[in-house]
DNA sequence: TATTGGCACTCAGGCGCAAAGAGTGCCAAT
DNA sequence: ATTGGCACTCTTTGCGCCTGAGTGCCAATA
């Protein structure tokens, strides 16, 4: 069994691997940590260590460098919580509060978030589910086509084009805009398919206008029920490029791709306020296996989405889980005012 | 001076080196191109692009690789203009076809752009600065907020959340609401806050209000006349590293910032319909000095935007121009309609 | 004058080999 | 349980050598 010693020596292992990226070996430790031992005894652990899969030699007698289950057992049991320094706190008030549109918002803490970490960083946008319909505009575009406008509570708005058989008039549109906010003003994203088929009908010639609407609107909504992500810092994915055995490419093209990330994102813990992390081989993602993933929710009209950041598994986790709570945290507060 | 046989050595040493990363010798070249000639000849030719500064050695006594003048020439006098094979066609077509708001149709189109070229491919957002006001919402969202939704008549929409002094009745915002939308609708953005500053006084209750809001407006107008761009293909950066000295990071942070590349797309000829180059160290910019930069100019309301790809100086000038003149084509068929 | 074959020279890259250095594993002693 | 000692293992680094591709120059040629 593991000593408590041992684990203590897996703790330096993996900070000083993370700090150095050469392997570690007994003598060095036995150096430059104040264990009151001798390197003879580090070995003894170390050897335990190994044993139980948490560390490995890259080859025969070189010093070792930890598994990914070391990491685990490392971020759950042995790092200690890092906390940010007054500046960094700053710079996060100050980018964020200076944002005036969930976009703008969005692109400056995905970006905050990679300088903060050196990592890839991703945001994801809040989700529709639980917002409310404010106002639907409807405007006119000409050549046949009207342009639906969604705006909720929480402040997204989501535009769609639609082709109508023919102009409407100015009064027709009122008459289609009136209708159609009675019947979906204040009720959820999702109840909005049902309520529009509930509205009572509208005089003939419009119903063929009404019928496309409807139909778009429902669209517009299933098509944010997926969520998107921004992303930023992929420069510091490459230069963190010596931590992978292959080439990175096939990793910066799948979180390009978005769909690995968000599926990794919703398989980490839902709780808010909560930072969890995933390492390495823990998922199942080829392309991902020798990358960890730091992520954190963040409120929005109360439905929880996902920040975090995405680095070789060799990467700060203590720093990096202080940085993704504390943005999550700032997010959340100014999203859900 | 350098021969049209000279010339000619030229071309396939682009070609050759392009396709093949080796710097390119004589023998090489008498072996596997039909010139009629001997390698000593040719050597003399190539010694003649090497007074040009045409061609230079990396080291002595080796092969001989283009320079960026090289690249210049080549891409000026020398390229046949590749044209798209059949897939790529329908490619473009049904991706661009099947996006049903400006934000997803540029993002299909950066991502396709990436795909088609292997490089890394950005898009300017249209202009706004020749779009009309198509109409101004204002929805009231609690907590004395308004939100104003300017819709433009090419489809953009923009949003901003506004504070007012006090929550507003519907009445009010109905008002106001009008009074915006009688003073700007049918304008340029550039005129809109002459338009408003124009515009008859409202009822003295509002005065606050109506202020807050106008200055809202010209706000958002002029944090939209700075552009904006989409990026992609990031990893196709990471796959052609090796054509780098130094490390791509710098590169690939400079692209995430925007400015740069904002500068050299403006910089670079604003003909719309007219794909330009530029090449390595042709731009002042450091972070850019072993890039180069293919863009071509698209349509949106009358305005030029640009979308191009970024790559090492070593990429295929002709099938990258015939990618970005296609997509731009393309985007302008859509936007400009 | 343009082209050519010949030839000496250069240099990067690959290979082999030895030495150095860091680290391990094991053992007997404490 | 801990320790010092010691033999052993591997990687890394440096050095020298060789090879091959390619140049530059020259004198001969058409």
């Amino acid at each position: 069994m593991v000593s408590q010693r041992g684990l203590d020596v897996l703790r330096v292992i993996v900070q000083d691997y993370v700090s150095s990226r050469e392997p570690v070996g007994s003598k060095s430790i036995a150096d430059r940590h104040a264990f009151g031992v001798s390197a003879a005894t580090i070995r003894n652990d170390m050897s335990l260590l190994e044993d139980e899969l948490l560390i490995t030699a890259p080859h025969t007698s070189s010093g070792r460098i930890p598994t990914d289950k070391g990491y685990r057992v490392f971020v759950d049991n042995l790092s200690d919580v890092k906390t940010l320094s007054g500046a960094q706190r700053v710079a996060i008030e100050r980018v964020l509060n200076e944002s005036d549109d969930v976009d703008a918002l969005l692109a400056h803490t995905v970006r905050l978030l990679a300088q903060l970490t050196n990592q890839v960083a991703v945001v994801e946008y809040p989700s529709l589910s639980g917002a409310r319909v404010k106002h639907v505009e409807l405007v006119a575009m000409g050549n046949s086509r009207l342009m639906s406008v969604l705006i909720t509570d929480n402040g997204r708005v989501e535009q769609r084009m639609v082709e109508t058989e023919r102009d409407l008039t100015e009064e027709e549109i009122t008459q289609l805009r009136s209708r159609i906010n009675s019947a979906v003003a204040g009720r959820q994203l999702s109840e909005i398919a049902d309520a529009l088929a509930a509205a009572p009908d509208v005089a003939p010639h419009l119903t063929e206008a009404s019928t496309r609407l409807v139909t778009a609107l429902a669209d517009q909504v299933a098509a944010n029920r997926q969520q998107r992500l921004v992303m930023a810092g992929a420069g510091n994915l490459v230069r963190t490029e010596n931590d992978f055995q292959g080439s990175i490419y096939p990793l910066l093209d799948a979180i390009e791709e978005q769909v690995t990330v968000l599926k990794l994102l919703t398989e980490m813990s839902h709780e808010a306020s909560d930072v969890s992390v995933s390492i390495g081989a823990e998922h199942e993602s080829q392309d991902f296996r020798e990358a960890s993933l730091v992520a954190g929710g963040y409120t929005s009209s109360g439905e929880v989405s996902r920040v975090g950041v995405i680095g070789p598994t060799r990467m700060d986790y203590s720093g990096n889980m202080a940085a993704v709570r504390a943005v999550a945290s700032y997010l959340s507060r100014i999203l859900d005012a």
